[in-house]
DNA sequence: AAGAAGTACCTTGACAGGAGAGGTATCTTG
DNA sequence: CAAGATACCTCTCCTGTCAAGGTACTTCTT
């Protein structure tokens, strides 16, 4: 990895209500799209990852349901709640905001 | 202030370097400077502010003196020292990396 | 003259999120 | 059979933010 996990602090949330926009899915393969996504810059780090569906799953975002595999290592699905999804508009708006916000701050003017 | 903070962390730095840039400044003049350039919407709690210059002090990415006032507060005046500068251009380049990035992560596809 | 409000700095302690390091269990492949 | 992939988990530490407190001087208001 090679982005300071600084800069994506603040949108572990959003990243995982907007994977679950798309349906229900399990940790393991969210980070691999993730991976897959950023072309292997950037991937959460698994304590990163369940910390947050704790985080999400405690404030009703999201809810789970371990999958009915017969076969491998058994998956913990999570779904996106009605309130999810409004938190997750709420956050995309935010987003929006604090980019121009930033923009603005850290351009300088004189140089 | 209306927008969350952890969407800023990450950038605290950055911000303060790009303002010296544009000149030796003072932490309750930087701080104004960030408020009127966000009508009002963003401005560093003070503690957040003070430990930010001590850690860039430290890095050696500012150095700091107190000014000659005659009358009024003493001020603590900061200046971006070289290898500041360089750490700044190099933060800039990570934000347009991760912005990119976010931006790819939290849209979602199919919706 | 007293008090509030503005300027300007500072520190301590608590808290939250990220992540290193460790663990479990199953399946596939060489 | 060992290694690596899949897939989950937790404990503990670190770092940055911030609420709350403080100091000291000046200006404005009553």
């Amino acid at each position: 990895m090679s982005i300071a996990s600084d800069l994506i602090r603040g949108h572990t949330d959003t990243i995982i209500l907007a994977k679950l926009i798309g349906g229900d899915n399990y940790g393991y393969e969210i980070n691999k799209s993730i991976q897959q996504k950023t072309g292997g810059k950037y991937e959460f780090k698994e304590a990163t990852l369940y910390t947050a569906f704790r985080r999400l799953e405690q404030a009703g975002y999201i809810s789970s349901y371990w999958g009915d595999e017969q076969t491998g290592a058994r998956r913990r699905y999570y779904r996106i709640t009605d309130i999810g999804r409004d938190s997750y508009g709420e956050l995309i708006r935010d987003w929006h905001t604090a980019k121009e916000m930033i923009d603005k701050l850290i351009e300088t003017e004189d140089m």
